[in-house]
DNA sequence: AAGTGGTCTAGACCACCGG
DNA sequence: CGGTGGTCTAGACCACTTA
């Protein structure tokens, strides 16, 4: 039972990550050094840093490197607190783009999950989620307009959460959500500076308001590493 | 702007699967016969393969080969229903095997999550669970076994949720869970005939009873591919 | 024993990013 | 423009599964 060179390559360059080696700029040298450095090929090289990209310790930018990743963040997709005071909370920063908010007709599975026709207008704001200066979440989010007159002449960059409140006066109630990892379709890629087809969660909410009535969902593409799931439930006890 | 060989390669394979091309033996073609059908090397026939893979549309089990993978499982962490019942109502056949149930004392980590403490003894339950006769859960569930006596007597391939209930008169309460994107570790591979490292789901739950005591907690390592996470949270309309 | 996937070598060219 | 990661070739040996 030989020690494998990838094995090999992947516990040393770990143990050199927790020593905080490469942590002044973030960032591992280049593949043909690090190749040249264990004595092997960039194919094994690259073999060992997809296993740790796979364990969350490192990832890539598209053609521009390998970094040291941050620690994940903890996300309830049950709760609907402000995307910035999630990770403030967390210590974290947080920055959001809009990258796109306009009136658009709805899909078929749009429609379904916000109980509309297909073809109707809905708006939908496409925005790009950072935590610590890396960019996250790819997120659309889909609103049914006849709850949100004028939705458009907001400030989308802050918390529609709050938004809803102050203008609104729009509260979440229950919320449903889905997840399963799948890789990254090509639209979600670039704003992520991740290559199409990596690995990634894909999230999607239908929120509804104290009417119960759905007033919106959302699709989020997360980066597979940047996050983790932490859900505490309530008083449901459903057990069929 | 040249079409890349792994793409073509993952177009054709993806369509001739839509097709049923090898629905019949639910098995694809060695990776050198592919290789050759592609003209190109095993390599880069893998890296396709490992594209189809990530994308849930075929899966490989350790040196045996390449198979199509079946649809994904739905699962609610929050409902503890039994896991068979879950794969009837989708139309699938569930199978549960116990690989071992002992007497164990909990590690530091346990016992934070059962409210024990470190080196008190509590039962563990290691079981495997499949899908269509495909391996697709290995979970390790630790009890308290104050609530629980002389647990290890019953018959543990049923539900546990039944058990609870006819023996010990409890039912589940509040439920948390965590869920978070891994690679398998190297406990869990061998049961799963996955290669140890090779991405899968993490998701621990702890359970309450109807008292509101912390009973049980789990470790559940499924394939990534065999499941998604659909949630309906009930009312509880918590936005802090 | 034959065939499989798992690993590895030693190169190469390309597209893109940054200075 | 040089250096980066992304892709690809044409082999090879090993460990394991299967028959």
């Amino acid at each position: 039972m030989k020690a494998l060179t990838v094995d090999v390559i992947c516990q040393t360059l770990a143990a050199r990550i927790r020593e905080g080696a490469f942590a002044a700029s973030g960032r591992l040298p280049s593949e043909r050094d690090l190749s040249e450095q264990f004595s092997t090929t960039r194919i094994t090289l690259r073999e060992a840093l997809g296993q740790l990209e796979s364990q969350g310790m490192i990832y890539r930018e598209l053609r521009r490197g390998w970094f040291i990743a941050p620690p994940r963040l903890a996300y309830d997709p049950l709760l609907r607190s402000h995307f910035h005071a999630m990770a403030e909370q967390q210590g974290r920063t947080a920055q959001t783009c809009v990258l796109d908010a306009r009136t658009v007709k709805v899909s078929r599975e749009v429609a379904e999950k916000l109980a509309m026709r297909e073809g109707e207008e809905a708006y939908r704001v496409c925005r790009l989620r950072h935590i610590d200066n890396r960019a996250v979440l790819y997120v659309e989010h889909y609103l049914n307009p006849a709850y949100f007159p004028d939705l458009l002449s907001f400030d989308l960059t802050r918390s529609l959460t709050r938004l809803y409140q102050q203008q609104y006066n729009i509260h979440y109630g229950r919320v449903g959500f889905t997840m399963l990892p799948m890789p990254l379709p090509k639209f979600a890629a670039p704003a992520l500076k991740v290559a199409a087809g990596s690995p990634a969660l894909f999230i999607t909410r239908i929120n509804r308001d104290q009417h119960d009535r759905i007033i919106d969902c959302d699709y989020e593409y997360w980066r597979y590493d940047a996050m983790y799931i932490a859900v505490e439930a309530g008083e449901e006890g459903r057990t069929p």
